[in-house]
RNA sequence: UGUCCUGUGGUGUAAUUGGUAACACGUCUGACUCUGGAUCAGAAGAGUCUAGGUUCGAGCCCUAGCAGGACAACCA
């Protein structure tokens, strides 16, 4: 009772988006007869990233929302840059974001014949013509957006001609460029796409499923609304700059007189300090920016979840970010947020020292291991505690000593008592230096009474710092990723400049630490909050021989904002 | 000089379809805490691109501007 009603006051959610609106008046007006069915069409041609991830959560999540399907359907109608692994990867996102298209994997490409039946009805109509010219006249014969452009001399070919013709190019008798077939509509419309566009076009290449069964492909837009009419989909839900072709599309269904789905566009994702075209993000790929398209500082999603990601985080995102047309930028804050929420629920706590400062507790026993309990994860008491083994030797992180400590440091300096985490309170009573000055070791004392962390006397200290027992802690090596760009808007590039220029040279910092013993067996993807660190997550490429771990993300860091501010001054 | 789309706190998204701007992220306080995390409590921050108009009443309707974006691949 009482959670409820924390619930309702907290998830008092807005209304639904624009294209959930639009869908819920189409469903009460029976439209499509109450169906809803979407579908998801990536091009093989790359990776998927985060951008996607949205438009793969509008889709497959508003057909579950209103109870229809979504398809996942590969829009391979370019063979020149199409390929299988691309097919296979996108699959595996899909999933892994938590989707399922049952027996509905479709391809563009499976209806090549149905397509070609479609242009040759076109041509019967007098709607289409073969047109000689080459791919540059066709070009500048189009005008521009202000001035009309000119009637191509094939024209007004005859329907005859023009069918022997479209049969001949299938047949194969015309090399690559030498013809193509176009729409026959309106040369001077102030829409560009609806100047006379190419529809099919003879490419003598092999496709990644058709194989050499052709040597004419459609063009995207010739194949994408009529496959979601052949698909019998309700809502085409797609990107704003389609938001052009839509007349187009409903003069090829109006034509061609079959069923008619719904284009509705809406604004696609934009991320502060990322990139998101596929072009610049094969840029990075290639010139060796980053290590692949799997490198934890892409937006991909092979990425992200190389990064440490969860489904349920990209999920969560997908939703905060909402729906419209206006274009956003959303602040990776936001993305971070999602993480972190996500994380601190389930991630496992450990102790880690990325930057280890050797201390000697001088009144320990030599020679002697003790094993404390610490919890697992205080937000879940179900997730059980474990032993961690103490002794008199430890690391702690080198930022929590301060010899000359300012006021807003709580934690180990001189004099100073803090508190190893689940283990004892400790005073600093030497600082060892190098001959360079540098401090190389600390002597510290222990009060054997504060066992667990407590002191009997009831006495506070203001800080817990976490610690590694030095004789058993475990090698690793950690990869400290931060933003790949220091811009916040890398696409604006300033005259003369590339956004390769903007890159963060720090945007990755390998480093050697120690973690708890109890890591030797971590998965590979198997995701941990070092304490007071970040979320950080086991690589693939990890192995018992070499942990490897990510950062996924760091905590929220008070201290480290008081810095910042300190520097500012 | 064209056509289409979009303008709401720093960033996103809402506003029960004309009733006096809400939620999230971020920012800033404070409480609590064996993570300077989490959690909890609170604050600041927009009067809705501009100007007219309709109306008792406009972020929502009308008119005219302004600003931003998309469109001229045999790419998708």
């Amino acid at each position: 009772m009482e959670t409820n009603s924390i619930e309702t006051r907290k998830d008092k959610k807005s209304g639904p988006n624009f294209i959930h609106q639009i869908i819920e008046e189409d469903i009460r007006t029976n439209k499509y007869g109450g169906r809803v069915h979407t579908r998801f069409p990536p091009e093989p041609n790359g990776y998927l990233h985060i951008g996607h991830a949205k438009s793969i959560c509008l889709n497959f999540g508003t057909a579950e929302k209103y109870n229809g399907l979504c398809n996942l359907r590969f829009d391979d109608t370019n063979p020149a840059k199409e390929e299988t692994e691309y097919v296979e990867s996108i699959k595996e996102d899909v999933r892994w974001l938590g989707f399922d298209w049952g027996e509905r994997e479709y391809y563009a490409s499976d209806y090549f014949e149905r397509l070609y039946e479609y242009a040759v009805k076109l041509i019967k109509k007098g709607k289409a013509y073969i047109c000689d010219m080459s791919a540059e006249e066709i070009s500048t014969n189009r005008g521009t957006p202000s001035k009309p452009g000119i009637e191509s001399p094939s024209r007004n070919r005859s329907v005859d001609e023009n069918l022997t013709l479209f049969e001949q190019m299938r047949t194969g008798k015309f090399p690559d460029g030498s013809k193509v077939l176009r729409a026959k509509i309106d040369m001077a419309s102030p829409n560009m796409h609806l100047r006379d566009p190419v529809i099919y076009r003879i490419l003598h290449a092999e496709h990644h499923r058709t194989e050499n069964k052709w040597c004419i492909y459609p063009m995207y837009d010739f194949a994408h609304g009529q496959s979601d009419s052949i698909e019998r989909i309700t809502h085409s839900i797609c990107t704003l700059e389609f938001e052009v072709h839509r007349p187009l599309y409903d003069w090829f269904i109006r034509e061609l007189e079959i069923y008619a789905p719904q284009q509705i566009e809406f604004a696609r994702l934009n991320l502060t300090y990322t990139v998101m075209s596929k072009r610049k993000l094969l840029d990075l790929v290639q010139n060796g920016s980053v290590k692949g398209w799997d490198d934890p500082r892409m937006p991909t999603i092979c990425g992200l979840r190389r990064r440490g990601y969860t489904p349920e985080s990209l999920r969560a995102f997908s939703e905060k970010v909402g729906v419209a047309k206006r274009e956003n930028v959303i602040d990776v804050a936001l993305l971070e947020h999602c993480i972190r929420e996500d994380l601190n629920k389930r991630a496992i706590r450990v102790m880690g020292v990325l930057n280890p400062l050797k201390v000697i507790i001088t009144n320990y026993p030599e020679g002697v291991t003790e094993n404390l309990t610490a919890i697992n994860n205080p937000e879940d008491e179900s997730m059980g505690t474990r032993q961690i083994p103490f002794s008199r030797d430890i690391y702690i992180e080198k930022e929590d000593f301060m010899e000359n400590p300012p006021k807003q440091f709580f934690r180990l300096s001189p004099g100073n008592e803090v508190r190893l985490r689940y283990a004892y309170f400790i005073k600093c009573t030497d600082v060892v230096k190098n001959q360079n000055g540098e401090i190389i070791e600390l002597h510290c004392t222990y009060d054997p009474a504060s066992k667990g962390g407590k002191s009997p006397d009831g006495r506070v200290v203001k800080s817990t710092i976490h610690w590694i027992s030095a004789h058993s802690a475990l090698k690793a090596e950690i990869l400290l990723y931060d933003r790949l760009f220091l811009k916040e808007a890398p696409d604006e590039v300033e005259e003369g400049k590339n956004f390769i220029g903007y890159i963060n040279p720090d945007s990755l910092k390998i480093i050697t630490g120690f973690v708890e013993p109890w890591l030797h067996d971590a998965k590979p993807e198997s995701k941990y909050q070092f304490e007071r660190l970040g979320y950080f997550c086991v690589d693939k490429d990890s192995s018992h021989e070499k942990l490897i771990f990510n950062r996924t993300v760091t905590l929220k860091d008070t201290w480290a904002k008081i810095i910042k501010k300190r520097i500012g001054k």
